[in-house]
DNA sequence: ACATAACCGAGACGGTACGTCAAGTCTTTCT
DNA sequence: AGAAAGACTTGACGTACCGTCTCGGTTATGT
């Protein structure tokens, strides 16, 4: 993760390696950002602080490899295979889904207020340039395209803030009409007026 | 703010209640909340401790209490006098402008986090409600109405995930463009066909 | 002891600093210097660590406050009435019994190694100097004035070795001998002969 | 040192031992016992933890060969040829010198504190017991073989309490005082009075 | 000749203590 | 009684060292 790794000596234990990443997305979930303890997290991982500082410079360290390793966990490719409602949805609830049913969404939860922070800018940009791109090759190429950006803000932007400010998912009914009116479309639950409209 | 108030004794000065305020919200968007301590506060305000403890139960108190006095300074009422589009863009423009410039937005952003701590949540909620309410004025009785409260997640999550997750404030050409998507219209570059068409 | 007084704010608790002096003592002499812990002085002493830290800089200077106060306790002055034997007796007897009878002997035996540091030596030289003072007011203005300071090394050191190198404090008779061999009388045993002859 | 020697595998590298007790016991003596570190010794002696902790149970066991390593090279049999005094004479100025010159000296005061542990009481003892039983073949079937046991303490006592407690060595005029003093002669400053006292 | 066994340096392992910092409470004096 | 100051307890943080263990690799003896 953080130091160039040496030819002798003991190797880095993964079990221990992979033990803290995980102990520590619960921790945050479960118990905020304050409430996660380094000598908690050794705890519960059955080690030592020594070796949690061994392998990060300081309590952000590790934070930030926690919370880059839940979103590793998460990063799917775009489904480009369907209608581009259809590939939006299906993305769309995948990440909420991810979201909702691992330790990442309540850890992100936790962390928003430190994004700012250069060791979390880092994973979050990174994660949110993931998901930017993979909306991005879905709307590509298509009437939509217009806007693009703003459209992906709005969409992402819904998403977290319902993360974030209110605590839960979307669930996909949220998902399903907020893609419709960001592409414009009328949502289908009035069966078909636009039927030659474009992008279906 | 939090005590009954007693009918004897020398009154609470109202000057060190103000400078509290202001200097916790000032510090909050500064240092964060980690970065705000009491003690930072009380010096700040040329106080003391026991003068913030006497008139708040926690550090929590204090911060949810500036963060209520930021909000109220930024209530807006609704416009409600020009076409949907023109009053969705005065009322969002007039709060990102509010975010940006009071130290309330990067209050806000450092307090994400915590949106869910019951201190928090009220003043968050509260505040939120105050503008769904007048976004809904805005929508209502409109052809708009039709997902109404999707159309205002959307408006009001893509403005605070900009605001928490991004560090910036939406620029009117944004807006401007969030508006016409939300709204299904044909963005204004196209020079102004719409304009006075529906939701007047 | 250390800071300034300050005119306002809560004064420091006697109970608590008198405590610390007694605990710190009572720990070096049962577990050693490395064995005193400054969480567990505090432990003892039903405070916290950071009422040490407020007291001392460094666990080093709690330990010489301590040993310091430990010497004070054994402060006595020279007898200055019957012969110079007899004085020597009486000083080195109830020196030798302050320090077997209270924790200064075993905790001086725990920080001889260290009575070069500063923090130390300035403790352990003035109750030294004290000491050579006293015998020197015994010795002065009597036959054995010559080599002064070397017989009181000689007293002084065969006490001290005896002590750390030892662990046991000189028994009565040993006391007498080394009087008399170091005032280079012969010893009583032969019954009293000199009783009162030089140095009275 | 420790170990049954085994008949097969590489055997120890005599270097690394070597190197080991000398470099330790100069820490010690530059850094005194909590500043000399397990792993600062293998640093210095260009080798690993590891090699000492095969040889030595634990710091306290290099510590104490390291001591016996210091007490082995000064050891010196009593030079009985001349007067007690003389012999006397020669035999502490040795030692002192000893002390003096070698990192011994150095070592022995950062270690006094520590006499009474185990590890480091067999070599105290030993060296101790080998200097008295030097001293006893000097005094022994003198006229000054009474206090036998009390004149070594008190010569000993100065020269071990000037190492420990002033971290000075005893200079020769301080080791001839002290001996004609504990023999119950005149000091040789004022020429030769005592022709006929026993010793000479 | 080559397997075995103990050595070698390097460095990770769990654990304990140190000294710092902040939160929230308590106790002074002053106004 | 409130204000300001500064004590108080508590508990987390990050550092250092101890004694143990594990790695790849080296050097002896023993068959």
């Amino acid at each position: 993760m953080d130091k160039k790794s040496k030819l002798t000596g003991r190797p880095r234990d993964g079990r221990v390696s992979d033990a803290l990443l995980r102990v520590t997305l619960l921790e945050l979930a479960a118990a905020g950002y304050l409430g996660t303890t380094v000598a908690g997290v050794a705890q519960r991982a059955a080690t030592s602080k020594q070796a949690i500082y061994r392998r990060y410079r300081d309590k952000n360290a590790l934070v930030a490899a926690a919370l880059a390793h839940g979103f590793e966990a998460v990063r799917t490719e775009p489904p480009l295979r369907g209608s581009v409602a259809e590939d939006l949805r299906r993305y769309l609830s995948g990440l909420a889904t991810a979201l909702a049913e691992t330790p990442l969404g309540a850890a992100v939860r936790a962390l928003a207020s430190y994004r700012q922070k250069p060791e979390f800018a880092v994973v979050f940009d990174e994660a949110e340039t993931g998901q930017r791109l993979a909306l991005r090759q879905i709307l590509i190429a298509t009437p939509f395209e217009a806007d693009m950006e703003t459209r992906i803000d709005l969409l992402l932007g819904q998403l977290y803030f319902s993360l974030v400010f209110h605590g839960d998912i979307l669930n996909a009914d949220d998902i399903e009409t907020s893609i419709h009116l960001v592409l414009g479309l009328v949502a289908p639950r009035d069966p078909a007026p636009f039927s030659g409209l474009p992008g279906t």
